[in-house]
DNA sequence: TGAAAAATCATCCTAAAGTATGAAGGCAAA
DNA sequence: TTTGCCTTCATACTTTAGGATGATTTTTCA
């Protein structure tokens, strides 16, 4: 459709400009009389096409020349596996450490805590505390609960 | 900078029209002595003048119009919680019935067995029931794993 | 209508999770 | 060096979760 709609209106210009020569040849048909006559005045006449063809040239290119708009579309997806950004704001707000951290994140994923405290090289017991340090800075009661406030703070995927 | 840029080249541009102008007339008063003598051929000469000048005109407003680009940015963001689309493939194919996908639901929003009951004015025997078959049926042995699951098929936001 | 599936509830028992409290070693900043 | 924080571990206890099994009541669909 854009196309089409360009094309005519370029032949549209082009006709315009045709009518416009010609009329354009008819005046200088006419001037030619008095103008010859006093050939002084040659030079004003000529002055007067290179300004008039000049304005003409002009406004040709500014109508022929279409403004090019380029759209852009940016998706940005948020697969959430692919895109997560840690929101270390946070982390520093609630003074949640590394291995508290580490901790939440197995936990999400599923593992008991002895499988986190096997994974971790540390006693059961050594779990248990940061899962209570956890819950405390999280205000939860539960691991469920922990890992859904967890990850709507984007500290967790 | 772009805009002085812009400025040095709109004004080389003059200048240069300037000297282009100023040769023109000198060719101008050469060819008059010419075309004075075959005055038949002045239409000639005014045609010269006209095509010239116009595409002088046509050069002039290509080269002093900056390119019209516009650009328009669209950002679409997708953030997950907007976007949940409910894997029902999935539901059919594990045979998760509406009663059980509620209490997983519940369960990953962080309640406990007891709460859930509540919520639902069901005993708390019954959530355990619906649990077990939910573990069986997702393959989990708790019920953190089993909400990783279930957010990974898309069974729960 | 009658069988299958879904939802409900119960009891008994074990495993895991969570609470409370105390304590010790390491490390970095004041 | 001392103070504070992190990490570690322990013990004792309570609560919740989960497993196994059986049973009753709706609901659904052929």
């Amino acid at each position: 459709m854009p196309g089409s709609a360009n094309f005519l209106t370029k032949n549209k210009s082009i006709i315009l400009y045709g009518i416009f020569l010609a009329l354009l040849l008819f005046l200088l048909k006419w001037l030619e009389l008095h103008f010859l006559i006093m050939s002084h005045a040659f030079e004003i006449y000529a002055g007067a096409i290179a300004i008039i063809f000049t304005a003409l040239g002009i406004w040709l290119a500014l109508k022929l020349t279409k403004p090019k708009t380029v759209l852009i579309e940016k998706e940005i997806f948020t697969p959430r596996s692919e895109t997560f950004i840690l929101n270390e704001k946070e982390l520093m707000r609630l003074n949640i450490s590394k291995r508290e951290l580490e901790v939440l994140q197995l936990m999400s994923e599923g593992l008991s805590n002895q499988e986190i405290a096997s994974r971790l090289f540390v006693s059961l017991n050594t779990i248990k505390t940061h899962n209570a340090r956890l819950f405390e800075k999280l205000e939860a009661k539960r691991r469920t609960q922990a890992i859904e406030t967890a990850k709507k703070l984007n500290l967790i995927p």
